[in-house]
DNA sequence: ATTCTGACGTGGG
DNA sequence: CCCCACGCCAGAA
């Protein structure tokens, strides 16, 4: 907790995402002091891959894309978690992304 | 040290 | 909405 590595603070602000939310690389980078490196969130979350407690599944594009799904185990392992959380997934492509969306800054 | 790549974002056309 | 180019910084070869 409270870590001043910057893969730490992502880890923390991924996990505060709500059931059923999703947010997007930039808006975490955005909320971390790092806009315009949104890359790196992406980096963060691949180094992740061993940290369960980050829901890199609620973690997409700006477009709500499911730009990451190919970094899962499976093929449509990335979809499956976000439709079991009530997250309406087409052609990795998520609904109502819009509304669906987690914004830190706003929402902490 | 240098080069390239990458789970992105923004701006211009 | 789409496409193209640039920026951004950390890590791997």
């Amino acid at each position: 907790m409270s870590e001043t590595g910057f893969f730490e603070k992502v880890y923390e602000v991924a996990r505060l995402i709500p059931y059923g939310r999703v947010t997007s690389y930039g808006a975490i980078a955005k909320y971390l002091g790092a806009a315009g490196s949104a890359r790196m969130v992406g980096w963060a979350m691949n180094a992740s891959g061993n940290k369960e407690d980050v829901p890199a599944h609620r973690v997409v594009n700006r477009k709500g894309l499911l730009t990451g799904k190919h970094h899962f185990d499976g093929t449509n392992l990335m979809q499956q978690l976000l439709e079991s959380e009530g997250v309406e997934v087409i052609e990795n492509q998520i609904q109502d992304f819009d509304k669906l969306f987690w914004d830190p800054m706003k929402e902490l």
